[in-house]
DNA sequence: CTGAAAGCGCTTACAG
DNA sequence: CTGAAAGCGCTTACAG
């Protein structure tokens, strides 16, 4: 079966190209009764755009990118990117745009596919994840003038979708403050990352506001292990945190096994939340207390704020809703097992 | 920064923009030496090849596409999906394919899918995933004459990539015969799977060459509960089995709650398998033992054989390896505890 | 071996 | 309001 064109319908319909292209478009410069002809002849030859063409003649893709770090071996990641995208392509679909992914193995080949992305015309715009600071990223976007939008946090030059991690933290502390504890640790991944600053400096400020200590314990490491290795050391302290708050749930699978061994009850003498859920959070005794974003939204943002940047709007940046706490055993009840 | 193109180098170099476009494809018709001042100087302007203008000239679209039921909730299809995609990527940016999503909410929306981006030549061939007896897919893309790519079981008209799920099931039932086991029941979802079926008999027929029972309980869930029921009611027969292998973790897990809850010792009176892998078989007590099949390497597997019907191979088959079982405690030992 | 020309299917100034 | 024409950047018969 030969491919309608243009051309086929201007023929049939007895005028220009140029008339069946602006009908087709809905531009102004053609009058109604020949817009409605022209529309007839094109639905009833059963014609559809050739994206191809009109990407060539309009310089415009309609296609944005996304480069995300190669997977090394965390579920974590895996769940969260699969999300992401889903929620991306919603978005994207929905708007006639398409998306384009690359596996990256290192920065540089990062920068080398925003450079060879945008060279080639091949995407109108890129997401951005994990921004940092002083990120290499935002200087090669910025020269490029290649639209971006990061995610999670703000970076010079792009438009961004904010994660709220301050804000979240804040209710993860109130929730352990109204289970009655007044001394929490937080147990992150290197705490020099720019998320990881913000979550403590807002656990810090909500401090002052109330009667709580927080301690921080930060590794390199997000294994069983290094969750383990901490939270042994802070329980080895003269007075050991009535709460742990886990970056992820892997740290806080170890930390329950340190409890386990330091011959504590987890959920009683030491609570326990963590930022991230995961079916592994329901399945262990006892369930952990987690926080549940949902990375889809996250992507839908993202791909809305990109959308309208195309579309012509300034960047911009909006933020994500404040996050949960999930309840579980973990946490349902009052420090030393008063019910709540 | 302008574009620089065929035309410009074609200028600087005082040839034809023919004679351009044969040096930069390696085509024949051009001397060596014209070809390599030709190479010379697009390099030296920085040239970079149109993606656009090359499909739209070309109608190829160097792009594949990918439909898949829109996420409800299964955290194992995500991780699937996920490190599929992952390997999709891998072979097809080294072939300089693309690959185009899309996320379907039924079968009617796959369809129109496949004929919306055959009629817009937006791809050059589809992965299909899930592929079902009598599927209304295959003969939608034999009628289409669109290439594609089954994955995990064959499917009419079109290449696939065989998961080797009989041969898995034979070594599950062997792992589970050197401990001693005599017999064993299958729990999956529902039995009437083209995948189930050839699990079933590949069990079957096995278990006719050695001492071994088998049974088969199914369930139309794959949640929790439906692993702790089918596995309750497996326990109330008269002579209950001596193994249990699950289709995937989460049905395992339910019936652990189940060996419990009858007062049994998984791992020493009754054995444990899971079809599939995940964090969570490590964690649980007793570990699960499982089969771990890498869903990236499916996934490149399935973008070669699809480039390369592209590249005008005719239509194939090629099979996966047959995946190990990875032993944790729940068959580690013998049945009755002597250890292995 | 080499070049002038037409064409892929669409959009968009430009002139009526 | 309408149409003839050029152009997006490349490829590929076709003729020398």
């Amino acid at each position: 079966m030969k491919r309608v064109t243009i051309k086929d319908i201007a023929r049939a319909a007895k005028v220009s190209p140029t008339a069946v292209s602006f009908a087709l478009n809905d531009k102004p410069g053609i009058s109604a009764q020949t817009r409605e002809r022209i529309l007839t002849v094109a639905a009833s030859m059963g014609w559809s755009p050739n994206p191809t063409a009109r990407a060539l003649s309009a310089s415009k893709t309609n296609t944005i990118g996304l480069v995300i770090p190669r997977p090394n071996t965390s579920h974590l990641a895996e769940r969260f990117y699969f999300n992401f995208i889903v929620g991306l392509q919603t978005t994207l679909h929905s708007s006639n745009y398409e998306l384009l992914l690359h596996l990256a193995d290192s920065v540089e080949d990062e920068l080398e596919t925003y450079r060879l992305w945008w060279a080639q015309r091949k995407v109108d715009g890129v997401v951005v994840v994990n921004p940092q600071e002083q990120d290499p990223r935002s200087s090669l976007l910025e020269s490029l003038e290649l639209p971006a939008v990061a995610i999670g946090d703000s970076m010079p030059g792009a438009s961004a979708v904010l994660a709220n991690d301050a804000q979240m933290m804040v209710e993860i502390a109130k929730h352990l403050v109204s289970r009655e504890v007044s001394s929490l640790a937080y147990i992150c991944g290197a705490a020099t990352r720019l998320h990881a600053k913000r979550r403590i400096t807002s656990l810090r400020n909500f401090a002052k506001t109330v009667v709580l200590s927080v301690e921080i314990a930060s590794n390199t490491d997000f294994t069983e292990y290094a969750g383990y290795t901490e939270t042994t050391k802070l329980l080895e302290k003269a007075n050991p945190p009535q709460a742990l708050i886990f970056e992820n749930e892997i740290l806080a699978l170890g930390g329950l096994q340190a409890l386990y061994d330091n011959d504590l009850t987890p959920g009683k003498q030491i609570l326990l939340v963590s930022c991230e859920d995961s079916p592994i959070c329901r399945v262990v005794k006892p369930s952990i207390s987690a926080i549940s974003r949902n990375p889809a939204t996250l992507g839908e943002h993202a791909a809305q704020v990109l959308v309208s940047v195309l579309d012509g709007q300034p960047p911009h940046t909006v933020s994500e809703e404040t996050p949960n706490v999930i309840v579980r055993d973990s946490s349902a009840n009052n420090l030393n097992g008063t019910s709540h």
